[in-house]
DNA sequence: GCAAATTAATGATTTATTCAAG
DNA sequence: CTTGAATAAATCATTAATTTGC
């Protein structure tokens, strides 16, 4: 948990207060300000919580297609992220180079070298290794059943990458096998997004259809 | 089916390069047409992003242990959330009320209001709805495994709390079983620990032992 | 050739497990 | 033992490839 104290400490200072400045990110404009303090906690007002959420995600209904049949590109905030070949291959040679769970501030590093070559998100990142990581993993379970086995990878040789002159910093190659467990703490949280205006209220959330 | 295939390769083709008109809007906000995707790579400095990464390293030796302050959050509270009383109520509440996977903004709100009676973060309210619905879960299979078993949760009357005085928000109980999966668009991302504009570069002493 | 219909990949979420602080 | 934190596995959902009928 590296990162998750540098959070904390930072923040304790002021009490995660999201005043001003702080520059980074927009802050939560306004808070539903909810009357709070008058009374106690009894008081908590719920309705202050929860949100439409956009919602609407929409579904297949009525096909609205009449726009062109190009696809929209990615306004802002549409679609998912489509990583360009630049991207990829930066991802994955990180990849090989050993990288599995990168953390926060790797993440944040990643991403903005990435962002020079498309729109992205430190989520795509983290997204990104997750799956990887997964897929290469299921790949090798189906190799391994059909041929034979060969179970410890050919030590492919590789490599630990290394990137800063300074002492010890080399990625560790992980073996592929990849290390069994270590927890890390990825310092992370919820983007304030805004949206503002209606405010219908609606408690809970309940997505409507699942699946 | 059948056909394995390379995507990668078949991606390098160009051969969709559409109307470069139509589209106002940049399609992929801007593709170095590379021409190689190896010779860009290259050029990328992976210097800027490993970093020693210090910590987790895992049952680490005690090999890099030098420069280590033990400077470590430590902060008082140090490691993990301590919830309070009145946060573990209302969170209990609003999952009582059928809250059960909070939205970013849905988290962001609670969060602000717990952090009235204690030192929270959003991650914290995140983990919380994680773990009490899984443990739910858990406790209720336990049960329903050893009483018989009584299936379907017994319709008890559930509650509905009705915490807006407008029309329709009731919780929708969300049968005990919890809904199968409902797919929700958490934005999130991760959060730019720069603080204080000095950036020393100092990113990664911090992280000393990670756990 | 080309656009709808299929299929393969893979981005994004959710659920299940595991680890470890207190 | 309880439960906060983190990771891995399982899924869902959307996009690009590829195939197919005209």
């Amino acid at each position: 948990m590296g990162s998750m104290k540098v959070h904390q400490l930072a923040r304790g200072f002021w009490e995660h207060e999201p005043s001003l400045t702080l520059g980074c990110k927009r802050l939560r404009p306004l808070a539903p300000k909810l009357a709070n303090t008058d009374t106690t906690v009894t008081a908590f007002d719920l309705k202050t919580f929860i949100r439409p959420e956009s919602g609407p995600r929409k579904l297949g209904s009525s096909d609205d297609k009449r726009n062109s049949p190009q696809q929209v590109e990615t306004h802002p905030g549409g679609t998912r992220w489509n990583p360009t070949q630049e991207q990829i291959g930066i991802l994955e040679m990180l990849y090989r180079g050993g990288m599995r769970t990168p953390n926060a501030q790797q993440i944040e590093q990643i991403t903005s070298q990435l962002g020079k070559y498309g729109k992205i998100e430190g989520k795509n990142v983290f997204y990104w290794f997750q799956n990887h990581k997964a897929r290469e993993r299921q790949k090798q379970k189906r190799n391994s059943l059909g041929i034979s086995h060969c179970p410890r990878t050919p030590a492919a040789s590789f490599t630990t990458i290394s990137l800063d002159s300074r002492q010890g910093n080399q990625v560790v190659p992980e073996r592929d096998g990849d290390s069994p467990y270590k927890r890390k703490c990825r310092s992370w949280s919820f983007e304030c997004l805004e949206e503002e205006g209606d405010r219908t209220l609606e408690l809970f959330p309940l997505h409507p259809e699942g699946r």
